[in-house]
RNA sequence: GGACAAUUAGCUCAGUUGGUUAGAGCGCUACAUUCACACUGUAGAGGUCACUGGUUCGAGUCCAGUAUUGUCCACCA
């Protein structure tokens, strides 16, 4: 026989459950379950080895609706994946086994990745279910999986077909360090201190011009030198030429409205390329192209006597030169901001290459309104998505010179240069092992060159809504099921993920992804201050979980209004663990007074018969305010609005039942006299059924707690085999009742007042009170006489007295 | 420079459409108690709701402006 524990211990619990679950099947789906579908796009997270504290932060979030609806009798679609691709793929990879790829060959390099994933991905993942989440994990998905590559091959396709998707050699964000093209989403700032030269470009008639740059080791690949058409000084040189110091070739001055006359001399020079303006001239004006820094970030021999060197070590070379030849006149200070690639953090460069681009400049509009259809929660949000796309100057490059991620189904003609696409039915297909079918559409020609580069992993992950879709419906039916009911994420990928999902829907199905959003905030060290490794701030969710629970956890989570962060705060956990432990109690002392069983009986309620008495109206009290709890926290769910309804239970179960209710009905409990069989009764019923109720709302916050309590002390044979199967509870409008929630109140107040009175004088709660006199109107009189028996009961009162009275008074004597 | 958000008790935060005395948790102080729970109970101290104006019978809540903080974007010659 077990006895039963004065605490709730979630160590032993929570793995047992999650057995239990996986078991016995709970959270599987099938399109044909009973129930509307309600379909969750949840975030495939990328594969680092760990789940860190953020993750368990904004799941819980999700875990929260799904349990939620579930509960409500839909039939959830909450499915998981793993984005494990691309680019950060293969940094963990290279961090992990100490290698470089670009030192590896290629295929090495893939296999080295494939089954590295397959070593770490079961630990990752086991992390999601320790935190609670209810999807369906039989069936998982991971996008480098053959499916996955079949279908985003399959559409790309059909943005090529559509013509959405162009191949173009162009000036593109380029990381020297990754020695690929980025997109303008995975740029970062970096504040930086440099100089400001001003250096001496000679006129035919040897006068000096000066411009200033931040910028000498590109004076190789000056094609212009631009100012203002305005400026007074230099009106006279537009249209001469200046000689380019070091380099001595002669390039035209130009006017363009964009110098900034302020600026350092008012005279700049235009690299192609050294900034984003310099391609805009180079488009404008159509300068020709001089390169000076190749893919590795090096010189190349466009910079003479400088070729081989970097960047850097170029910039203070020449400036040493041009010092010597009396060619730099000044140097400024200035702090600036520069762009780094964020996977790297390396200053990145513009390049001329050639890379696939997605169409998405001249779709603006479109896409601010698809933006403007989905409904965002919190709805603030949506001006992030807008101000994105309204500053957007690039097209979205999606191919990458890597080699782990998924490849171009696409080969090219040798002779003419055509793109062959791939037999759909080939797919998923390697153009660098196999051969296209057939010749080339333009000009016959049968030797074709395979395209090398991968695409991004955004180019996968923004198929989400179709890659989890996949798993459970047949691909004919999967463009039925979009718009998916919700897309849950955290604020920090709404430039990308959510971005490029409403990009490719856009293209694909012609319609939004899904018809709401849910942004989650971040969560910061206890501080305020971002977590990262290097301030040494980070939280590991997996100690959290091991000290305190994963419901202690969820329920901290819960805990802000969706869409703002989170402090860390170790107490605020300990305050959850301290509410399951007086949730397990409470449940603990109701089973012990409603069934005359021994304790160590392991299913004490499943005993109890579940036979409404004839209520007490202090009972009739606590069951109005339960029908109250159950219709706010109804609503706040509907709205997403998890923290209130986490506030509204907290302040119902803690304040209201346990400090009042309880000890307010204990005697009547207690008393097992036959004269007190109908006041037993009708206490039993309430606490029993109030109970039950509650559990059932808590479950989506703490899934483990609620179960254990569920199983151990209310489940029969007859009953649901998990808590989470019991359904939602609805609120019954014969039990609600407002004039008995205002009585209650009184009730509260009167104890309060006994209580605060007997707290004065030292008294021990259980002192005896000769009188009680209550100053009231008829009206009240009338609803607390009802409760007069309880009241003298928890107040050890001899005698109560009313008073006519306007306003509510209490004396104690 | 632009956009968005935040500013309420010592700390972390709630406060629905304007409406009596502005709430909770943690912390603090005093007391109680082993009868569900010391991961407890009761009581107490603690607030010019950032500031300045305005609308209103009435503003923490609405409007305008100011300040501070955070995030994203722009600037990068």
């Amino acid at each position: 026989m077990k006895e039963i524990s004065k605490r709730y211990n979630p160590s032993e619990t929570e793995p047992k459950w999650l057995v239990f679950w996986e078991k016995e099947g709970i959270y599987k789906f099938s399109p044909k379950n009973k129930g509307d579908v309600f379909s969750i796009d949840t975030p495939p997270p990328t594969v680092s080895g760990k789940m860190h504290i953020g993750h368990a932060y904004s799941y819980t979030h999700e875990d929260f609706v799904a349990r939620y609806q579930k509960m409500r009798g839909k039939n959830v679609l909450f499915p998981f994946g793993t984005d494990d691709n691309g680019l950060p793929t293969e940094r963990l990879v290279e961090k992990l086994k100490k290698v470089r790829a670009s030192k590896m060959k290629r295929q090495d390099f893939i296999d080295l990745c494939n089954e590295t994933l397959k070593e770490i991905t079961p630990d990752f993942v086991a992390d999601w279910k320790k935190i609670g989440m209810s999807c369906d994990f039989s069936k998982i998905y991971s996008t480098i999986d053959d499916n996955c590559r079949r279908v985003s091959q399959k559409f790309f396709i059909d943005l090529y077909k559509k013509q959405k998707v162009y191949r173009q050699e162009a000036p593109v964000v380029w990381c020297p360090h990754c020695q690929t093209a980025i997109a303008q989403a995975e740029l970062e700032d970096k504040e930086a201190e440099t100089f400001f030269n001003d250096i001496v470009f000679k006129l035919p008639n040897k006068k000096n011009l000066v411009i200033a740059t931040t910028r000498p080791e590109l004076l190789s690949s000056c094609v212009a030198v631009f100012v203002h058409p305005g400026d007074k000084r230099y009106k006279k040189l537009i249209g001469q030429k200046a000689q380019v110091p070091i380099f001595q070739n002669r390039v035209e001055i130009m006017a363009d409205k964009k110098v900034d006359m302020k600026k350092g001399s008012g005279a700049v020079m235009c690299c192609t390329f050294g900034d984003k303006t310099d391609v805009e001239w180079f488009k404008e004006y159509k300068l020709p192209l001089a390169v000076s820094l190749d893919k590795a970030g090096l010189m190349t021999e466009k910079a003479k006597k400088y070729a081989g060197l970097s960047a850097k070590d170029a910039r203070s070379k020449i400036i040493e030169d041009l010092k010597k030849k009396n060619l730099l006149i000044g140097q400024k200070k200035i702090a600036h901001t520069l762009n780094i690639h964020e996977r790297c953090k390396t200053e990145v460069e513009i390049l001329n290459s050639e890379q696939w681009y997605v169409k998405v400049l001249g779709e603006k509009k479109k896409l601010i309104g698809l933006g403007e259809e989905i409904k965002w929660h919190p709805e603030f949000m949506r001006t992030r998505l807008e101000n994105w796309i309204k500053g957007l100057n690039w097209d979205w490059c999606i191919s990458r010179q890597r080699f782990f991620g998924i490849p171009f189904p696409v080969w090219y003609c040798a002779k003419c240069g055509e793109v062959k696409l791939a037999d759909e039915k080939d797919l998923p297909i390697d153009p660098l092992s196999a051969k296209p079918k057939g010749k080339c559409e333009k000009c016959g020609g049968s030797k074709f060159i395979p395209e090398r580069d991968v695409m991004d992993t955004w180019a996968t992950s923004s198929l989400s809504p179709v890659l989890a879709l996949q798993l459970f419906y047949k691909e004919n039916d999967v463009e039925k099921m979009i718009p998916m009911n919700l897309r849950p994420q955290a604020h920090d990928i709404i430039s990308t993920w959510l971005f490029y999902t409403v990009v490719r829907s856009n293209y694909h199905f012609e319609k939004i992804p899904w018809s709401e959003v849910m942004i989650s905030g971040h969560v910061l060290d206890s501080a305020g201050r971002k977590m990262s490794k290097s301030l040494g701030n980070t939280v590991e969710p997996q100690k959290i979980i091991e000290n305190f629970g994963a419901d202690a956890l969820r329920f901290w989570a819960a805990g802000r209004t969706l869409g703002q962060n989170i402090n860390f705060s170790e107490e605020e956990i300990q305050a959850g663990k301290k509410f399951l432990t007086k949730l397990w109690n409470a449940t603990r002392f109701v089973m012990m007074n409603i069934n005359t069983r021994e304790l160590n009986n392991s299913r004490i309620g499943a005993n109890y018969k579940r036979i409404r008495a004839n209520l007490y109206p202090t009972d009739k009290w606590i069951l109005a305010e339960l029908q109250e709890l159950v219709a706010t926290t109804t609503k706040s769910f509907e709205k997403y609005d998890y923290s209130s309804a986490k506030m509204a239970m907290e302040k119902f179960f803690w304040i209201k039942l346990a400090d009042n209710y309880i000890e307010i009905v204990k005697n009547r409990l207690y008393d097992e006299s036959p004269k007190n069989k109908k006041g037993r009764e009708s206490a039993q019923y309430t606490l029993y059924s109030v109970l039950f109720t509650l559990l059932r709302l808590l479950a989506p916050f703490i899934p483990f707690a609620t179960e254990e309590i569920y199983q151990t002390f209310f489940k029969s044979a007859k009953d649901a085999k998990s808590i989470h199967l019991c359904g939602w509870p609805e609120a019954d409008k014969k039990l609600a009742d407002k004039k008995k929630i205002k009585a209650g109140k009184i009730l509260v107040e009167i104890v309060a007042a006994m209580r605060k009175h007997k707290a004065e004088r030292g008294l021990s709660m259980k002192a005896e009170l000769e009188k009680v006199e209550i100053s009231c109107d008829a009206k009240t009189k009338i609803a607390i006489q009802e409760s007069i028996d309880d009241m003298k009961a928890v107040g050890n009162i001899k005698e109560i007295k009313f008073k006519k009275g306007n306003k509510l008074a209490i004396k104690i004597s």
